[in-house]
DNA sequence: ATAAACTATTACGTAACGTTAGAGTCAAGT
DNA sequence: ACTTGACTCTAACGTTACGTAATAGTTTAT
């Protein structure tokens, strides 16, 4: 566990800009201490990696959170358009480059071009990106779901989510395809759809993935069940939306 | 001359942003119609274009005016240190692009590398390109200077500069290395030293480059002495630092 | 035990515009 | 001459992502 102050030195981020975060919600610390004082893991390392990363690309926080706390979040898929949009920003500033160099020789751009300022391509991409994560229904309908909540409910809802996981965790000696496991998993899908979002066979489907691949899922997920908890239900839940 | 509208379709700023650059002063419209409407001419999209690159570079508005309003603005070499400054940015996006394909092929970065985001390299030299243009002691004391003026004082002072060239305009038919010249140029370096900022020779060496070289300065001094003004007046300023 | 170094929570400041709001302007059509 | 629609102007407040104190409690090191 990481205090503001070790987080600060490794990422370079500010220690201002870290409680910022935790205060709008973008990265909350793993723990705070008795007397307050914040304290950082590697999950959350590995999110405030991937904050970094969306906003080199210029994302406005409140929509990098929205896209990685959307429910159907999926980071591959979300690295992929990140490299794509990096490759156009390269693009632009070749553009900038080439009229810098011309200017340079030539006196004045004669042709008075801007379109090298232009990002429109980029801007296009990006709003792309966005409606792809954080503007789907279901998010929308989970926003809608948490805004009369108390911090006191949702520490309830985890509660009860990480208590489905700790049963899966003793079914681990079952198979995925059992009755009683996809029972479980049906039981997973409801609490979900009451308590957050519709949950689509095809949105558990991603939930699975996100729940077996390495990173802030997994790691709770695996501290609740036990080793491999994570990949147990991602394969039972696979079977289940087939 | 060119409406905002036009000005903005052409360039892609927005509408308010020529009104904010008009409203600090990074950009002045050419002219006013009488009912209050900005119009820009092609010496001010040229300063647009200058101003964007700069902006691109994500230099604080107020340095930039700094810098191209700087007593010894060199548009050369400042577009050298745009270039550089370029390269390197493009190194970091390098960087990124690889950290970025780097989580997604092994899942997650073990090794916890923030070294992608590091800016140190660009920052120090942007500073330090920073500190080249408007940090010198001779800007600082046109700002001083300029503080307790009127706009009406700044514009019999453009007035008897332009007189100045409108001299120089008649006496093209001399040598430039003539006594009449060179007392002329000498007429030049005493106004200016004694109502904007201690005008060395280094630094009128410098105006003499921006006078010749297309851009704004050149075309309005070749409008108050006649076609050729601007080069004829570079040559006799050589010759008197030399 | 006491300084030195951290940390927390307000709270106000800043940069670069976006966004109305309210009102005057201009070119075209009737 | 008059209306209409497209533009433009000047305030003036809103916004984002923090920086920068100010004040107060906490932890560590001697």
């Amino acid at each position: 566990m990481m205090t503001v102050h070790e987080v600060s030195n490794i990422s370079g981020v500010s220690i201002r800009t870290l409680q910022y975060y935790d205060s709008i919600g973008l990265l909350k610390p793993s723990d705070y201490t008795e007397s307050g004082y914040r304290l950082y893991d590697d999950t959350a390392l590995e999110r405030l990696q991937l904050i970094l990363l969306f906003r080199e690309l210029e994302f406005p926080l409140k929509d990098i959170r929205r896209m990685i706390d959307s429910p159907g979040f999926d980071k591959d898929k979300a690295l992929e358009q990140q490299i794509e949009l990096l490759e156009l920003k390269m693009e632009h500033f070749e553009n900038l480059l080439n009229l810098a160099r011309g200017i340079k020789q030539i006196g004045v751009n004669k042709a008075m071009d801007f379109t090298a300022f232009d990002t429109k391509k980029i801007d296009e991409y990006a709003a792309q990106a966005k409606k792809t994560w954080g503007d789907t229904d279901a998010y929308k309908e989970y926003e809608e779901k948490s805004k009369g909540r108390t911090s006191e409910d949702n520490a309830n809802i985890a509660k009860d989510i990480m208590k489905i996981f700790t049963e899966f965790g003793g079914m681990k000696d079952q198979e995925p395809g059992s009755e009683a496991v996809q029972k479980q998993v049906k039981k997973l899908q409801d609490y979900i759809t009451e308590n957050m979002y519709n949950c689509t066979k095809e949105i558990l489907s991603g939930l699975g993935h996100a729940y077996s691949a390495p990173g802030e899922m997994n790691t709770n997920i695996d501290n609740a069940g036990g080793e491999g908890t994570g990949e147990f239900v991602d394969k039972a839940i696979q079977i289940y939306c087939s």
